[in-house]
DNA sequence: ACGAACCATTGATCTAGATCATGGTCAATA
DNA sequence: TATTGACCATGATCTAGATCAATGGTTCGT
């Protein structure tokens, strides 16, 4: 990296000292994150139990397939990515997560998680120790709503992903990807139209059954018929519209 | 079908009388099911809320996709499928479900249900309100953890299902298809090499991302080479062995 | 008991997208 | 500033599995 201000660090995406502990309360990501609809003092106990993490380098693992399983992980900057695997090596990447959404979800009630979780670039998180969750969602039936909730958004996400690699085209399966990335940015409060992609072509081909070179190719399709301009990273949806009829 | 006794549809696979509403604590699917480590008191309310449907025939809907969402569903006998379908038509089927397992998870704090689920055979369920279920649960946190266990393996068994249909070639997605099935009659105590496959040729194929072709093609060469013996929907697995090398 | 509508199998052909091959860009380390 | 190694783009070729086609079985409603 070329020289940086050394300044520059200490701060993360939410425009806070990074070693500063945001509370909860404080925390811009609120309204999509678990302790939406708490009141106050459940709040505090909530508060209480979460470790707010050091930073994740990008390629760094939040934690691997067949660690034993502890804590459920809120993604508070930054973005990562998770893959199962085959013992021949194969894998599969089977979800991007972004700020205010939850990993480790498919490992409750397991003893080891499912899955590898890794840093897409640099990156923070809030964590969730499962056994102190349980003991105060024990008296907050509004937390367990919350967390029902959350597991249940991803379960049928998931189903819609099943749908995508069982039977859309490859070029309805890339706008249905980028359409679904400009919600949860926009949902975020970012632009819906122009991002940074955090994940490699490599990444996106494998979570849509794609080879890189068909990604590839569809990009700079989609470039040359309009629909989109794309420069390594930085991308822009110019017609959305075109690129809903496309998904199918 | 041949002549059969009139007395048969009076019985279910319980081996109970079809009418008469089985409680959960004299239910044979208790330990597969919700109640699990429930205690006693808790137990008779559950019951309470419970409803023990009517028969669902071959093809009929259990509730559609849009259907606003009441109840989560446990198959009590028989099977079921459910579908989710693009603008166009094209669908897939997203799931196969047996005695003991859930339906309609993934409408939890959604208003309309997320999917299509139809019965592939004559089956029964029980219907759990799903007010009333988040209302007894207030007080019985055990009854929270099952639910969160329950959408919990849900989701980790849909990220293989995407690892499936994204990396998997067709005699992979076949075999390991066909020991999925196996495990879960296995773990209904019925045997787990010979059984009766109540979907269609189509709906497998489907459901693998695959065409009834395909599926029909690797059934035959499958039997081939004596890895299974097939007649119509009786199948019997003869080398699990090999069939699990076969998954990758 | 009959015809209609599905369901399953098997062969012949086609194609979407994979794979192979090449070169180019960029960032990190020495 | 060279070097190494990801990462990305694009052309040429190949193939797994889809699609098309034909035939026989099964189930179901009347």
């Amino acid at each position: 990296m070329p020289q940086t201000n050394n300044v520059a660090p200490l701060f993360d995406d939410l425009g806070k000292l990074e070693h500063e502990k945001v509370a909860c309360q404080d925390c811009s990501l609120y309204r999509l994150c678990l302790p939406l609809g708490l009141h106050n003092d459940d709040l505090v106990k909530l508060d209480k139990i979460i470790n707010r993490s050091k930073n994740y380098k990008r390629g760094q693992p939040l934690f691997s397939d067949q660690d034993s399983f502890s804590s459920l992980f809120v993604v508070r900057s930054g973005s990562f990515k998770t893959t199962i695997s085959m013992s021949n090596g194969r894998d599969q990447v089977t979800g991007f997560y972004f700020p205010g959404e939850f990993i480790g979800l498919d490992a409750i009630n397991h003893d080891e998680y499912q899955s590898t979780a890794k840093a897409l670039e640099s990156s923070t998180v809030c964590e969730l120790p499962y056994d102190s969750l349980q003991e105060i969602g024990g008296q907050m039936p509004q937390l367990q709503l919350q967390l029902l909730s959350r597991l249940s958004k991803e379960l049928s996400g998931d189903k819609s992903l099943m749908l995508l690699l069982g039977k859309k085209t490859s070029d309805e399966k890339l706008a249905t990807y980028l359409l679904s990335l400009s919600k949860r940015f926009k949902e975020r409060g970012f632009s819906e139209t122009d991002f940074q992609l955090s994940m490699s072509r490599g990444d996106i081909a494998n979570h849509l059954g794609l080879a890189v070179e068909t990604v590839s190719r569809i990009f700079s399709r989609f470039q040359e018929s309009g629909l989109i301009t794309i420069a390594g990273k930085e991308i822009s949806l110019v017609e959305m519209d075109e690129l809903n009829k496309l998904c199918g």
